[in-house]
DNA sequence: ATAGCATGTCGTATATTTGCGTCATACTAG
DNA sequence: CTAGTATGACGCAAATATACGACATGCTAT
């Protein structure tokens, strides 16, 4: 991500590109669904649901603690992940204020000149 | 995205990555902003906006309209680009059902055999 | 027709992602 | 201490993404 150019844009679009990559693929949305689901923190039973191998679950699981969306504890022998609901909450907000922003005005239309 | 794998997940969590997978690029975010934030829909001045080169950008476009968050018409000499918002609604709902699915259960705890 | 502009496509180079096997580490149990 | 197990780190191959210059196409005027 990063990229020469990808410095040149504002903080916050930055930050929800982030967050959306992070989110870009089924397999780490996945992971996030499992989270949410089980009321333990499961740690490698996440490798076991997922049709992907160990390794590269663990760097899923990685990859969505480098945005800090989850975090993992060690626990004895096994590592405990859980969900950082307070970020996801705030990302939520991010996120449903792109929407808004994106949908609140109406399409443009014939009036602004334009077939669509 | 057409890894291997990637099609023994759910076919909700392949839709929430493909849409989170078009906006995980500041540009593709800023183009969304751009296009919600002037009346008119502009086409190639969204290049002259950005820092990037006019192809680069065009490349962003069609990643966009591919997964149809935007639509693209001739208008005579120049392209009239345009919010989809009807989509846009719809996987606002998405995120949101998916945020609050990952939020609802209050993070796990010390209940749950966990140090988090 | 000719010239000129707006756009997209193509080819190319580089950076990143994805997926997995293998190894190193760390802790538990006997 | 010796296994045995759960995890992350490392390295590698293949697939994608990113960025851009050069070219092809398609209109619009003149």
């Amino acid at each position: 991500m990063t990229y020469a150019k990808t410095s040149e844009f504002t903080q916050e679009q930055q930050e929800l590109a982030r967050v959306a990559k992070a989110l870009a693929h089924p397999a780490r949305v996945a992971i996030i669904q499992l989270l949410a689901s089980r009321q333990t923190c499961i740690s490698g039973d996440i490798a076991a649901e997922l049709p992907l191998s160990r390794t590269t679950v663990s760097q899923h699981l990685q990859e969505l603690k480098a945005v800090d969306l989850i975090r993992g504890e060690i626990e004895g022998l096994t590592v405990c992940y859980c969900l950082n609901t307070e970020l996801l909450r705030r990302v939520h907000q991010q996120f449903t204020g792109f929407f808004v922003e994106a949908t609140s005005n109406g399409a443009c239309g014939p009036d602004a000149g334009c077939a669509c």
